[in-house]
DNA sequence: CCTCATGATGAGGCAACCTCAGTAAAATTC
DNA sequence: GAATTTTACTGAGGTTGCCTCATCATGAGG
């Protein structure tokens, strides 16, 4: 008796029945690596915008500063973070990347980018395209 | 400073930020009614199911049995459901909605529709079609 | 200096899940 | 027609990922 959610009709209902695959494909491709959604994240912002305050870290995530510290926490205890105090500030900590961090982070990366595609694949190069020109239409 | 996440490019970053908005405007649609998301779940499978055992309610929202116990409690405490003793077997209940939770559910459903549509109508009918398409394609 | 603002963090809380018993009743086996 | 196993719910207590508030150190401006 294991039935699908089947709720509205309607574009939004499919609209999250595909989100839904998309975030399962991306756990899955998460897995390997043993960090939780919310751990990636803060790799993933580490990654691109390098060397970060706790502080500023929050900011991106869109979460407590309060909240980074303890992503931090976590990550520093895996060994994928380190804290270094901030040389200007010394009341500031700077959060860095640790080189396996590094490698970790850009193997999420990867992944994740090839689990979308492959769920994008199913889809003809047109389509591909029109999708990305409506959802782009849609956020403006 | 506070930036906008830019994450890949892809089109699953586009579907993210797309899937984030409607996310939003789903949970706005929410707030008047003062139910948390995973209640307005509840009533919503109920609204359409039907009188459930809390087991059963538990599979539709693929959660643990456990925790339907504590959504079906909070409901309760709400007033929008209530619990009867199944005829049928002295072991299970039975959880229905009340008149205001058939009220309440009905009427999230409807503010929550709008919503959504009020994002789609943004685009052209034929692109909403379009849009309908891909999306059933790609969640055969 | 003195005051006020800011950066990180300790303490403690909350929501929404979970697992692991435990109890009662139903279903099955012998 | 017991005895056993399974099933339905729920109490107890844990986890995750957030939150606010208070504290402490430092920085910046008057």
């Amino acid at each position: 008796m294991i039935e699908v959610d089947g709720d509205d009709d309607s574009l939004a209902e499919a609209f999250w029945k595909v989100a839904r695959l998309l975030r399962h494909r991306t756990r899955d491709a998460l897995a390997p690596w043993e960090v939780s959604p919310s751990q990636a994240r803060a790799l993933g912002v580490l990654a691109r915008h390098g060397v970060l305050r706790p502080g500023a870290l929050a900011e991106h995530l869109r979460i407590a500063a309060r909240s980074a510290t303890e992503v931090v926490d976590d990550l520093q205890r895996r060994g994928l973070v380190e804290r270094r105090p901030d040389p200007n500030d010394r009341r500031a900590t700077l959060v860095a990347l640790t080189p396996e961090g590094v490698r970790t982070s850009s193997g999420i990366r990867a992944s994740r980018q090839a689990e979308a595609e492959r769920l994008f694949a199913e889809l003809t190069p047109g389509d591909r395209a029109e999708l990305a020109r409506i959802l782009r239409t849609l956020h403006g």
